[in-house]
DNA sequence: TATTACGCTATATCACGTACACAGTTATGG
DNA sequence: CCATAACTGTGTACGTGATATAGCGTAATA
């Protein structure tokens, strides 16, 4: 508190602590308006659509002007990487498991509405206040169990990055344009079924004969989601009667 | 089988499913050569170092004579991504559950040795011969289980996409430079207890202030691990015990 | 009011991905 | 045995994008 800790520039920049100035002409734009911008490009045309020229234009400045606002185009990616976070789910009068099932859910879901997170993410651990708002409201959800505040965190960790794999995996499956049917789990089995050699992959290949990635019994997103999260959610609700 | 189904030509390149030719020259080089250069680049300078030249001048061609045998960058990417996985572990005579272990480390080791995996292995579902190895071997440990074709593969993928996170967050918070205690789970905490505002952050400035951050009966990385890989073996368990 | 820090623009550079056209090479069919 | 077609590798050229630099105007401070 004394010494204000020199923070990395992002990381200042993203929560407001900028050096207020007072000198020169005044700023027309600010910081947030550069990265509601440079969203929603991400949001129409992918990472690929997202330069600083476009971000610029979208705002309507000349593209060195970014440059009084952020570092570098990486730097913009981290704030956008948090400015695209939603409030997290409000807990209302849920039991902790099930709001962890519907912030996990949540987290998911917003994921899979913007892709390009997934790109981006990975790359910081979760400094900005939108991700720990996230953060804070999992943690008070689990104070109504007993565990303690390490394994809190860690569950956390595992419920969150439990949500960025299924989202990952759920988009990793669609594209694909259905151009000849690659797309979709079907389309995967289907692949696999072409390549798989059965004596190098034997396990794999009786999976794919059983016809697991085949329609209606086999694969769909959301029973792949659940399943994951009961796994989780029933470890912790098994370390909680442990703990009691 | 009768129709071989047009498969993407990434993925017919990475099983070496290439049409055989007999004209022109023989080429001097071959897809595992350049695959291999790739890796290597990226292993020792990172993603940020790799560019079809730096590429072109390991194996030592011209730039463009990459492109006889990748169709583009990304397609080399996806080659990369597979290439670069090792052999999975041995079952030995390991009970299921030991083995689950083994293969989530030993998965999420490999990525902590080549983080670049992380920027690229998020665009495309597993469909490399690699990969499929290792999928294939947990679903041979499942076999023991009372799970049915549909869990078995659930499973590999939660436990997969555990190791994915965790190496992510691992590697998250690893570099920062240690420029100023920034990197590490002390520094982070350290970071935390800066900019947290405990009215907005009721929870988490809690859980900043109890120390879990710091030192010793706190955070390591392999605790973390470990934690959360029990969650789900510990779920894995719980549903085999309830299907047999 | 003079000064000076600062916002924005325009221009310039440099790195890369990749299209294209050419030159050398080897199997094939007459 | 030769002409040709199907290839492979090379060099050059272009477009895009990130970012350095310098200049011009503006507004707070001395």
């Amino acid at each position: 508190m004394a010494e204000e800790l020199a923070l990395p520039t992002v990381v200042a920049r993203m929560w407001g602590r900028e050096p207020v100035t007072r000198r020169g002409p005044r700023p027309r734009l600010d910081l947030a308006r550069i990265v509601a911008a440079a969203i929603e490009i991400a949001d129409v045309e992918g990472l690929a659509g997202l330069s600083m020229g476009s971000v610029a234009a979208q705002v309507g400045v000349a593209t060195m002007a970014l440059y009084r606002y952020v570092g570098s185009k990486d730097e913009l990616l981290v704030m956008m990487a948090d400015g695209a976070v939603p409030p997290p789910p409000e807990r209302g009068d849920l039991a902790w498991r099930d709001y962890l099932a519907v912030w996990t859910r949540a987290n998911r879901d917003f994921l899979l509405g913007r892709p390009w997170m997934l790109s981006v993410d990975r790359l910081t651990p979760p400094m900005g206040p939108r991700r720990m708002l996230w953060l804070d409201r999992v943690l008070a959800a689990l104070a109504d169990t007993a565990l303690d505040e390490g394994e809190k965190i860690r569950a956390a960790t595992a419920l969150t990055g439990y949500a960025l794999a299924d989202a990952s995996l759920v988009l990793g499956m669609r594209p694909a344009d259905a151009e000849d049917g690659v797309g979709g789990a079907a389309g995967y089995g289907r692949v696999l079924a072409e390549l798989l050699e059965p004596e190098a992959y034997p396990a794999l290949s009786g999976a794919v004969r059983s016809g697991v990635f085949e329609g209606v019994e086999g694969w769909t997103e959301d029973s792949d989601f659940v399943f994951g999260l009961d796994l989780l959610l029933d470890g912790i609700e098994a370390l909680n009667a442990r703990r009691s």
